[in-house]
DNA sequence: GCGGGCGCTTGATGCAGATCAATTGCGACG
DNA sequence: CGTCGCAATTGATCTGCATCAAGCGCCCGC
């Protein structure tokens, strides 16, 4: 091997001291509300305690605060605690693609690994609490810590199963399928991490959803009061309760 | 940590005699001409040799015949050393959804991790020749081999990059510009493979594009016409000569 | 060499969604 | 409390691609 692994017992000086400049209010990962849902939710817990030494807690980013810029060197890997995030890049005529949202549990920087450069910015729609684990000590632990480093493989590895079903499905279904397809996602997504998946906030304008979805403003709109008037669901303003989930599952083309 | 890596001594005696079934044609990844290109490119020489004795080589599949079933569990990792394979789902109403196109030296499988479970069919365009590593054995090799696992999560955070990069420009361009688009991502491939990225052949249908990129045949053919007519490629079948990349990545709205 | 079938191309028509344009309604701020 | 500004909705028209339909040409087997 080429570098000599350091001992676990060192890890905890190593990042002593490490950690946001003030504010006292931190916790531990082992204490923190998205325990069962975030990077250490399928670790050993002797893992956790090492991984918890090596985390930024307590950054805060003012909505439309941008997290990443498109092109810098990669720093680290973020979490987001709570809010909400968008993924987007610029084309040569300054137009906007929408990559993705981040929501709370997830992890930002994964694509982001292979050229240790960032592909997009990302800027937060919500407050947005966020950890941030660098990317030199992320190595370090993904190189002592077995349950770490499957974990992170285990995710990536779903983010590109994801990514490629969702656009396999892009070209196959319609507007109001495209539409049912992301409203379902976020409802999944959210469930996952406790949330209700039932009546939630759109933390996202029309205008991003369009632009994620390859639709104009336009479309989604109609979509929505489609919807709506087939009592499918509720929705007023960024506020939205899915009442029938089985009916967008069957326009979305799931199988 | 919960499981103890074994000694690197023992892994040849480990895997001896494993390898494909007959043939003595074999030759090492050391001496294999992908070497450049393939898993081992960026792996020190003593990695090299450890992960050959895990690779099952010399594996063949016919046009048509299919390497990997949908639903099923995952078993091995494979390498594409010569040939094409396309990877597609089928629908709930039978339709094929074409997730991608695989050519030589690229790994099929990376989405699987997750769940365990192959979520797409992955059947040859032309005859295929590949390389196989169980997943038992790559799991072994990557608790043990820093430098494996390191190509493992930049091959995996590089294939959610091109994913997502693909999915966001599907909603933004036209037809000719999807076309364009992969017909261009083909080229590179090609080149970074040490192939012609200016001439080659299409291995998969029209009608195989055409699922790819959420067209129809005629739409692609159309826009085959059209190209051919502006002066930009010459195609006579499957055969193709791109003669002005730079006219398809402006349609193709690349920055 | 010749017939048949399939993959591909070309043409005509209809429709979903883009585009253009106007209106509504919510929230921010004086 | 009224006004301003932006997000969202609704309506009218236009266009690119899907759909339907027909014809061509390459390749394979006999």
């Amino acid at each position: 091997m080429r570098r000599a692994a350091p001992q676990k017992q060192h890890i905890e000086r190593l990042f002593a001291g490490s950690g946001p400049g003030g504010g006292g209010a931190e916790i531990s990962c082992g204490s923190c509300a998205l325990s069962r849902i975030c990077l250490p939710a399928h670790l050993p817990p002797e893992e956790v305690r090492i991984l918890e030494h090596a985390v930024d807690r307590g950054h805060v980013l003012a909505p439309g605060a941008t997290l990443i810029y498109a092109g810098l060197r990669m720093q680290a890997l973020y979490v987001v605690r709570s809010g909400s995030a968008k993924c987007y890049c610029l084309s040569a005529e300054g137009e906007e693609r929408v990559r993705g949202f981040y929501l709370p549990g997830e992890l930002i920087g994964l694509e982001s690994f292979a050229e240790r450069r960032h592909p997009c910015n990302v800027v937060a729609l919500e407050p947005v609490h966020y950890c941030k684990i660098p990317v030199n000590r992320l190595e370090l632990l993904i190189d002592i810590l077995p349950g770490l480093r499957r974990e992170i493989v285990r995710l990536m590895s779903q983010s590109l199963e994801e990514s490629q079903r969702l656009r396999a499905s892009l070209g196959l279904v319609d507007a109001r399928g495209r539409l049912a397809s992301f409203l379902l996602d976020l409802s999944r997504r959210l469930e996952r991490r406790g949330l209700s998946p039932r009546e939630f906030k759109l933390s996202m304008s029309r205008w991003d959803i369009a632009r994620y979805l390859g639709l104009t403003v336009e479309t989604v709109s109609r979509g929505l009061t489609a919807f709506k008037r087939a009592g499918w669901l509720t929705v007023r303003l960024r506020h939205i309760a899915i009442l029938r989930p089985d009916a967008f599952a069957v326009l979305a083309k799931l199988k």
